[in-house]
DNA sequence: TCTTATACATTAGATTCTTATGTATATATT
DNA sequence: AATATATACATAAGAATCTAATGTATAAGA
């Protein structure tokens, strides 16, 4: 870690392709898997996230479905058919990123 | 274009990288290497650039010299000793970044 | 002469995050 | 039984970093 600020940005992006990949999450679960999938690198906070799901939900990017688990409340986001274009779009966007970033960074190591 | 917001937080990086590779270079050069070298994705606003440039110097990790050229001013900036310490931090963390940006987007095709 | 390029700089406002705080239930530990 | 940790949502203040706009001034090109 300690680079976490390089991640500002990217949030969105995260989101959706885990959603695309995983059909539906709730909120905390998006938080584990992350940690998980970077190996304790990346921690997204609730303060990041939770506003984050609320403005893809108010684009109409995701749906909200709310389920009662136990006593304890669940609230199961998934992609729209909008939010399935938005998530091709920006995944696009993020790979010409990491590729342009990489040739600046590294101009040897470059993937092309 | 149009993910300009993904390099937010990697602009301190990207100068450092350039003046490691460059020695000295001025803010105006900076610009139009870094639209050079991304062909055209990425275009450096003065408004980020300078702010940048000046924090880095207050940080001890750039020197700068001003010099004038027919009659126009030129401030070049160069790694100091600290400088250069840092620049290979931030490119390991960047190089991190990337890769696990990369794991994260497209599991598929990790770099390892 | 007028536009574009070079070269510096600051400021208002937007976006996106971190840190702190709040509420509540469930499970594990002592 | 008491306490700590995990699960699950949420908001709000403040920091950091950027964009867009504006400003000053010289040089070069049409």
């Amino acid at each position: 870690m300690g680079n976490q600020k390089l991640y500002k940005g990217s949030l969105q992006t995260i989101i959706l392709k885990l959603l695309e990949t995983n059909d539906k999450m709730y909120g905390y679960e998006i938080t584990q898997k992350v940690k998980e999938l970077t190996k304790g690198e990346l921690k997204i906070t609730e303060g990041a996230l939770y506003p984050a799901l609320h403005k893809l939900e108010a684009d109409g990017l995701l749906d909200v479905e709310v389920a009662k688990v136990g006593n304890r409340l669940r609230k199961y986001y998934k992609l729209t058919e909008s939010g399935s274009k938005e998530t091709a779009n920006k995944l696009a966007e993020m790979q010409e990123f990491l590729k342009t970033m990489q040739h600046l960074v590294n101009p040897k190591f470059s993937l092309e």
